[in-house]
RNA sequence: UGGGGAUUAGCCAAGCGGUAAGGCAACGGACUUUGACUCCGUCAUUCCCAGGUUCGAUCCCUGGAUCCCCAGCCA
């Protein structure tokens, strides 16, 4: 039971196991980020693992916000994870708030009180963390850990009408102080907090905590499989005390699975923030970032992202997958849906002596050999033309196949061309260089009479249009996530003036081309006056540097 | 030194008692109007280590090592 590019893992299997036995007899799968920031690669895995194995198995997904703590959340990060999920091309049957269930969520923690399983805790942040022992050393019961059930229903009920202040109480669980996981220790369920929520306004001063709310609302909704990261496997016998001890008639089960990483970024949202606050790259969707925003206006493909997900496959590892992996997977994917152009990044410009002047010639140049269906254009092709100024070198070594005096090459689409001479300005550097063609050699004429070692692209001078590039490498060194200082890296980000062909201007501003021999860009869509194209990916190169 | 996890090639990852998939990277070669793409080939006698069970162990048992997570009124 695999797809296409994804890889079998131990959660499908499970989730066969569960449809076999008669465990559930239909699939309901969540993705519940809290809307207290963007999302991000690391995201991208549990979005494709939740919507994916649901839809594989005839089931469901649902979009549900867990907005249980108003202090670090906003309705902008709402929308920006609607929008970030729909990218990707996934669609949820349905969405749900966690604070919708606000309400439920009180009266279960009613049940608890009335069953003993719960109590108002009158002690200080301090003091419970005191009280709460340490790895190794037991915890000790609150003073409050005794109160009678209908002092704790009271108290609660005054906590709800916001008769204390923020910190004042809290209503914890009542399990075990000495368990050896701590998480069993009488975790807080409800906090006071006078703070408005961005869904439900000022209808509520107590929120519940994650711990609490999240089994319930996985219960609440008939969620069947509730895939979470390796780090909160100690909290499942939580999870499960809940679900017991509010009754409730659906179980869902949680089960977990490991981190991913890649090399060279960063996906903790802490170092992200610090990242964007550092104000070294340009906000959450600066292309260099991880950020599905980032990525989206790098102009990486969202089936990209997927496809890169399902490859580095899922287990209960923290694994580090290697950058070069999605680098190569975006290539294979604009490989065949891009139009090939040219572009020079670094101008230098030539003169073809032996062609006529002021005459301009049309060349007609197909866009993509391998997708014939993506049509041609028309190149402009005249006496003066620009080149890539690191395609010339004056004492070119035997393994440089390019430009020398004396050297032939081909223009791609057009002639061969010889350099013979080299112009210089006062200050010694290289402005120009004199060249020969030869129009026996025009491409698609069959000509065969002598080979060259390289062809190279070029634009024509008169029609060139100017253009900025802006040139992304890794944003951080290999294993940024290994340490706490996160600078990005001057490299992550450099810029060139140059030129592109005719032909690109009129295309629509999303269009991504492989620029010849320099790898894969889009526009920046963000500043759609100007005239920015952002590289995606560079192509590989085996020509040793 | 409490509890919970992890460990298969440089990286990700299949494998579920019958003799180590696949992808990335790397390295050779072919092809080439992109030093790209494509194609062909190479790349773990061994699965963290040590014992044990078995005709047979990466898979089971015992012991050990290393790494990660948990002491928020964050999620």
């Amino acid at each position: 039971m695999k797809d296409q590019d994804g890889v079998s893992h131990f959660i499908r299997t499970i989730v066969m196991q569960d449809l076999q036995s008669g465990h559930t007899n239909r699939i309901v799968t969540r993705f519940p980020p809290e809307p207290n920031g963007y999302l991000h690669l690391g995201h991208a895995r549990s979005i494709v693992l939740n919507f994916e194995l649901a839809d594989e198995f005839g089931g469901t997904t649902h979009l549900r916000f867990d907005d249980t703590n108003p202090r670090a959340e906003d309705a902008i990060f709402v929308q920006s994870m609607i929008e970030d999920v729909q990218w990707l091309g996934y669609r949820w049957e349905r969405l749900h708030y966690a604070s919708e269930y606000f309400e439920h969520m009180y009266d279960c923690a009613l049940v608890l009180i009335r069953k003993g399983l719960a109590y108002v805790d009158d002690c200080t942040a301090e003091q419970i963390r005191a009280q709460r022992g340490t790895l190794s050393e037991p915890g000790i019961d609150s003073p409050y850990r005794n109160r009678t059930v209908e002092e704790n229903i009271a108290l609660f009920s005054a906590m709800r009408a916001g008769a204390f202040a923020d910190g004042a109480k809290v209503l914890r669980a009542r399990i075990d102080m000495r368990a050896p996981n701590i998480n069993m220790r009488d975790p807080v369920l409800y906090r006071i907090a006078h703070e408005a929520h961005h869904q439900t306004g000022t209808q509520w001063c107590i929120y519940p905590m994650y711990a609490f709310a999240h089994p319930l609302e996985d219960a609440l909704e008939g969620i069947t499989h509730s895939l979470c990261t390796v780090e909160f496997e100690d909290q499942r016998p939580f999870y499960d005390w809940v679900v017991r001890s509010c009754e409730m008639p659906h179980v869902p089960k949680q089960i977990e699975f490991g981190r991913l990483n890649v090399t060279h970024t960063v996906m903790s949202k802490r170092k992200l923030r610090a990242i964007v606050q550092s104000q070294e790259v340009d906000g959450w969707d600066d292309p260099r970032l991880p950020t599905l925003s980032g990525m989206r206006r790098r102009g990486i493909p969202p089936e990209a992202i997927v496809s890169f997900v399902k490859q580095t496959g899922l287990s209960k590892s923290n694994g580090v997958a290697d950058i070069k992996m999605l680098e190569h997977i975006v290539r294979e994917q604009l490989q065949l849906r891009t139009p090939k152009t040219m572009a020079v990044l670094d101008p230098l410009r030539v003169i073809i002596t032996n062609y006529p002047e002021g005459t301009i010639e049309w060349i007609e140049g197909e866009y993509n050999s391998d997708n014939p269906s993506l049509g041609s254009r028309r190149i402009p092709f005249g006496r003066e033309l620009f080149i890539e100024r690191d395609d010339f070198l004056l004492d070119p070594p035997a393994s440089f196949y390019r430009l020398g005096i004396g050297r032939e090459v081909r223009l791609r689409h057009a002639y061969f061309v010889r350099c013979h001479d080299v112009v210089y300005d006062d200050d010694g550097s290289i402005t120009a260089l004199l060249c020969t063609y030869d129009p026996e050699t025009k491409s698609g004429s069959g000509f065969t009479g002598r080979k060259v070692k390289a062809t190279i692209h070029w634009v024509e001078a008169s029609h060139a249009m100017p253009a900025t590039f802006a040139l992304f490498d890794h944003l951080l060194d290999e294993h940024a996530d290994d340490h706490d200082d996160v600078r990005v890296l001057p490299t992550s980000r450099t810029s060139t003036q140059g030129y592109v062909e005719h032909a690109m201007a009129d295309a629509p501003i999303d269009t991504r081309f492989q620029l010849l021999r320099h790898g894969f860009f889009i526009r920046d869509a963000k500043v759609p006056d100007q005239t920015i194209y952002h590289r995606i990916v560079s192509l590989k190169s085996s020509y040793p540097k």
